[in-house]
DNA sequence: GATGAATGAGGATTCATTCAT
DNA sequence: AATGAATGAATCCTCATTCAT
């Protein structure tokens, strides 16, 4: 009866060319399987392959969104067969969820290299935190983590929960333990700063935000605009000259 | 009209996760149909309705956001059939672009109006602009309706178009006049607000995105944190006491 | 920009024929989608249409059990769209249960009945009973439910209570009290069957199970079968003449 | 070999319905791998190694059938690596079939042996060949083995059929012989058990699927039954006193 | 205009099978 | 021989959209 004679009717050759020629969102770009296919590529590091994963999710939920991502684009810009992303994450959540753990932690461990060194000006110090961001943030994909957990925090309790324990409920004490000194130091002359740190990382979403939005249309001189707003960090209250 | 020509635009379904009933994204909520089913829905004003239909997805959308959102519900909660939304809207895109045209406009009028009163004292104007703003978006679905502007506009750069052209691209020159004024009064030491008059919106941005992540977590002092950021704007910059 | 235009590729001709050729399982048959798409096939009544894919389903899963069934086939076999099934029903499980709910109810009411007729010689409630057997459930589709209950019923413990509920726990007190009604009038010198009505049941299993398994290798002569089960219910114990 | 040329007869995936811990359907249970894992597997006999297979096979198997069982878990509870598996068994189906092979020959045995010794009374013959049927199939794994012939055998025409060739083909004239001898000696009055003996297997099937259905909700007394069973069997018909 | 049943493309996920090591 | 990571076809289910009433 010919076991292996058993073929049936497939399709395969899969539409993966994501919806381009869709005008109103997400203008061009858009996922492209670097088609490398090696038929068995045995012998990547897993840890390496994990990393691949995660690079093309980066890329693809950043451009879609999270509900938007396909995975099969996931699949193809990290290389890998499908059925691959399931032998590293439960599913899309968790591989979403990875992703964004530890999306901004190297920025911690700068602020807190910073809250270190107590005898810096305030304004050097921003000026370094600022700098920073720009370098490892801003100039990297690390944006685009950033900025999604800013957009899918809303519909993600578990991922803004994560990112306030990570990052927002350490760094803004080290940044008000930062300003209380300057403060001590009667280099602020309000505690406006040592009350709401926030003040302080106001810039960083904002930037952030800008460039997700508009900086297509209307770039924002970032450089300028962080020094800006350190300076206003540093300013003395008015009538208090 | 031969089924198997029929082609037609889409994106996607919507992956499992995001059933109501999870309980790891998204608690609760879930949309509620009111079921108010008059079986004769008598003399509503098609502007009424489209109306009813707008509210509806606002709700749909800032819970779920534009891919996650079924229109099922927006018709549900809006009282009328699903096929109802397609004669007052093209599709799915349409009803969410329509429904973000305009997002913040009445702060617009309000901040012309600010622009066209010349004598004020900056911290007042401030301190009225940010009033405005906690009464009339934050206290409101507006405050829905600009999160899905800063959360979806990625996504959708029509929208952020629109919303670049709409308000950010009037409003700041309004406040950059507001600021020239007040500098000009000698209020501002430095002309930083008045070459980034976006100094002005950061608070907005950030109340915004605290609000939509950590709001539940850890609630923000938005009166306090405003204040405190117009202390630092009206600030006379260091060294010039 | 066009939005009908926004055209993507598709294959859409899906392969329906289901695995043809393989000569281990199921030889013959299998499914066949009558193919009649009218193309919005609007005014047939809903309990007609879900009758349909009753009557649909109760054939693929016959045929393939439920795990192997395809929804697919379900569909096309009752000539409705894909996503039409979960119009009325939930899901798969859902679809499979409410197939198999009240499977054999008919035959309950006729045994009901027979228990109700006192005066009946046991030998001629047997003959009615398995009579109705044959005619009312071997000659029709009702076996396939029957016999789905006996097969599935171990991996759906739901079903198996389901039945052992509505069908079982009914039918043996009736048998029993009609037992009973035998053995006062002296027809039956055991009390047997008063104490396992389901001795009465037995060739009803069997012959289900013999039809499943062997009739294409060798058909049971089912009326000569239960005739000489009846022969021995009916028939006097040894020693005891 | 070409990647996109290599086709694979399958037959399908799991439905969502079946995951372990899904409460409705096969309450517990749910595979656990021995997780005994020698890094060295030393000097393992081939033979042992392919009878802990089948041995993990037949729980799997049991457990949710042929289309749910899933190869990870066979794999897991014999202690092997997936890949092994298919050293000893060309696919799933094979495996499944070979596990079928032989499944009640023991039974098939005894039977033999009974038919060979040919003064016993039948009365006798019954309670040997029943009590054989409770120690050695009901009370053991055979019992598994018998219910999957039962359950899935509809669906693999290849294992009814051998079923029917190498069990009951062979035992049925072994049962007519035995019956024919005790209506011989007068023991009977009828010859309905000559004609279809059958009608001695019916406990067995009956016993089996009770065991699968009910045992839960409402165990069998199965030696009372098949007591009663044996009772009717020897019986004399009526009108024979 | 309104309706809502019907549609069917699309995507997440599973799992039998392969094959480089 | 044994392994188990990788594969990708297959299937369930969803939901935007249509259109007969």
């Amino acid at each position: 009866m010919g076991n292996t004679a058993r073929v049936r009717e497939r399709r395969s050759g899969k539409p993966k060319a994501a919806r381009a020629g869709d005008a109103k969102r997400l203008p061009k770009a858009v996922i492209k399987a670097p088609a490398k296919k090696r038929s068995r590529p045995h012998k990547v590091a897993p840890a390496e392959r994990k990393q691949a994963i995660l690079n093309a999710a980066l890329t693809v939920f950043a451009e879609r969104g999270f509900e938007a991502a396909r995975l099969d684009d996931v699949a193809a810009r990290a290389g890998v067969a499908k059925g691959t992303l399931y032998l590293y994450f439960k599913d899309k959540e968790a591989l979403f969820e990875e992703l964004l753990r530890g999306a901004v932690s190297p920025i911690l461990a700068r602020v807190t290299a910073l809250a270190e060194t107590p005898d810096m000006p305030f304004a050097q110090t921003l000026d370094l935190l600022y700098g920073f961001f720009q370098k490892e943030v801003l100039a990297t994909d690390r944006k685009l983590l950033l900025r999604l957990v800013l957009t899918e925090g809303p519909r993600f309790p578990r991922i803004a929960e994560a990112h306030y324990r990570n990052v927002v409920s350490r760094m803004l004490p080290l940044i008000q333990k930062i300003a209380q000194r300057a403060a001590d130091r009667g280099e602020l002359a309000s505690d406006a700063v040592v009350r709401f740190p926030q003040l302080v990382a106001e810039p960083i979403i904002t930037t952030i935000i800008w460039d997700a939005l508009f900086s297509k249309i209307k770039p924002l001189d970032v450089p300028g605009f962080l020094r800006a707003h350190r300076d206003m960090l540093i300013a003395k209250p008015r009538g208090q000259s």
